[in-house]
DNA sequence: GTGAAAGCGCTAACAA
DNA sequence: TTGTTAGCGCTTTCAC
């Protein structure tokens, strides 16, 4: 084994070698056309034989750019995050690209800490999904400032110098609901999130339109805001057995709540869906196994993640409009047993 | 507003404004002792007015090391590798390192192409859980030779270079055998993944183990190597039923295989646990769900990319002994209705 | 305590 | 087609 612990190949040392300017062999490495070709086969084989490898802080002091994406989302431990993730590390992984991700736990703080971290890294691009707590987009300015594009996908912010990669949460929302009215109905809450966040005020959204097309009532208990979490759905149902009132319709922001929420019901004795129907959103692996099947939607974790980066790409290769706003993703209602009183 | 899109600040702007040379900036910038305190003061007040930035490969140029930390995984999108990376990625991100995250997708070429990428980029150190594929390390040895630390997790490879973080999967394998024998289980197979690695090789190993000091008799349809995704467990499930003689206990070596076997199972009318019983691997979330709940081997991801991380900045900060070789984190058996005949 | 100057390794404008 | 040269922004040694 050889013990090359000592100082770097450097292009200087391929000149020499090859008694020939390091201008040269800096553009015979990058095939840069103006090289004849046997130059550059003796420069590749030289590099090669003497273990070069390009010094990318040089290279990227001198360019100003990194060939790096940062990623800022609220976490990674879902099965939502961590296939978009997966997603977008393919897409930039293929182009040639690195990908520094960090979380911000919910908390605009970390957030901001993140972005000025990932800002003075000189990444090229990022993508962004917003935190709970995150209100405006004044910790992003400096990025704007700079020129340097800013991709939302899932949590957005509507701003005129950013695009998004979204599905209609509205939409699904409206769907979900109608679907649980079809099915008989007419007392549903919603479980909603941080309703400063577009995900959960659209579902919202949605419910509310749903259950007024449908002359439902809604007030104020009609939503309860919980952070979607594990404990909250043991929480909210809880908060629900206590109710005199019960709900016949549950319709949950995400899976993971729903599904736990299921649990502490079917404890207390609750019949699903004969008792009451709930409806989740994610199509998460575990709305296939939970007993009864959980309804939901079907959300495009990979391919969000996979357009998010293909879209940032475009706007660093100058490819995209200008006018490009945001990108629906296309979900899709996932009837299954949780909600089926007609059979 | 103001329209920074120019030129970035740098320590040279600052000195010519307090008229004062670049290396006095850069040390007040780094609160270096031989800078006077309002000397520091009155730097540290331009910087920030000015809208300064670290220009990091500059330094990084200079200093010949990036804060910065390769992780290379099989695949990002399962539960327990994202409590791993969002374990390291709150560790590293306190002690001020970029992570920068690569896939393997389970292919050897992958994998190596990640490394060197990470190599080129001059990574700090390496966080490396291996592919199905891998065999051996020659793909390391260009870190090796640099003298880059690499920390293994989970799927490990002993090497005196590295250390490891892992759990005692031959320990873990045995109990959660002895487990159904001892209710009653006398024809057990195991679903495994690929016996190069050591997470499935252990488990394996226990399994054995445990059968042999039972006087239960094994032979070669009691391994089953699959890749452990959901189809994997249908598939197996089907095996299995066409089966002249079915197995009475089904131990599998993480909880997606599992889940969707007994899901499959069940729809056959095989009665879990009565007919079989079924144990998984990981304490993923969806062992919690399906019904019946899985038993299985808690599997703490956090932590390990914790200790994982933890390990590898020591290490960079030479706090490290070099004897340590590697870090068994506890795991436990969770015993559920799955595997549950003696009430 | 502060400044001058060299150089980290690379790229690109310009010259030849 | 190749070489020369300047400089990206920072750190650090040495001198004062």
């Amino acid at each position: 084994m050889i013990m090359t612990t000592n100082r770097d190949v450097t292009i200087y040392d391929i000149a020499k070698v090859l008694k020939i300017s390091a201008s040269t062999v800096s553009r015979g490495l990058k095939n840069h056309p103006h090289v004849s070709k046997e130059m550059k086969k003796k420069i590749l084989i030289a590099a090669r034989k003497m273990g070069y490898q390009q010094n990318k802080f040089a290279s990227n002091l001198r360019q100003k750019r990194t060939n790096t994406i940062g990623v800022v989302v609220p976490r990674l431990d879902s099965y939502f995050m961590s296939t978009v993730i997966s997603g977008m590390e393919k897409i930039f992984n293929n182009f040639g690209y690195n990908l520094i991700i960090s979380q911000s736990q919910e908390s605009i703080k970390k957030e901001s800490n993140s972005i000025a971290t990932l800002f003075n890294t000189r990444v090229d691009g990022l993508l962004v999904s917003l935190s709970y707590e995150t209100r405006n987009l004044e910790h992003l300015n400096l990025l704007f400032n700079k020129g340097i594009p800013v991709v939302f996908f899932d949590r957005i912010c509507d701003h005129p110098k950013c695009k998004s990669v979204i599905i209609d949460n509205y939409k699904a929302g409206y769907e979900i609901t109608s679907h649980m009215i079809e099915q008989g109905c007419k007392h549903i809450i919603h479980i909603g999130g941080s309703q400063i966040r577009n995900v959960y005020a659209d579902r919202y959204r949605g419910f509310r339109r749903a259950m007024v097309d449908n002359c439902l009532e809604i007030n104020d208990k009609s939503l309860m805001v919980t952070n979607l979490n594990h404990e909250a759905g043991i929480e909210s149902a809880n908060a629900i057995l206590n109710q005199k009132e019960r709900p016949d319709g549950i319709f949950v922001a995400n899976d993971t709540t729903a599904v736990s929420m299921i649990c502490e019901l079917k404890k207390a004795g609750i019949r699903i869906p004969e008792d009451i129907c709930v409806a989740g959103f994610n199509d998460d692996p575990i709305s296939r196994v939970v007993d009864p099947n959980l309804t939901t939607i079907h959300y495009p974790g990979r391919e969000m993640g996979e357009v998010a980066a293909t879209t940032l790409i475009s706007i660093l290769k100058g490819e995209q409009s200008e006018l490009l706003n945001s990108i629906v993703l296309r979900h899709s209602l996932i009837i299954r047993q949780s909600s089926l009183r007609i059979k």
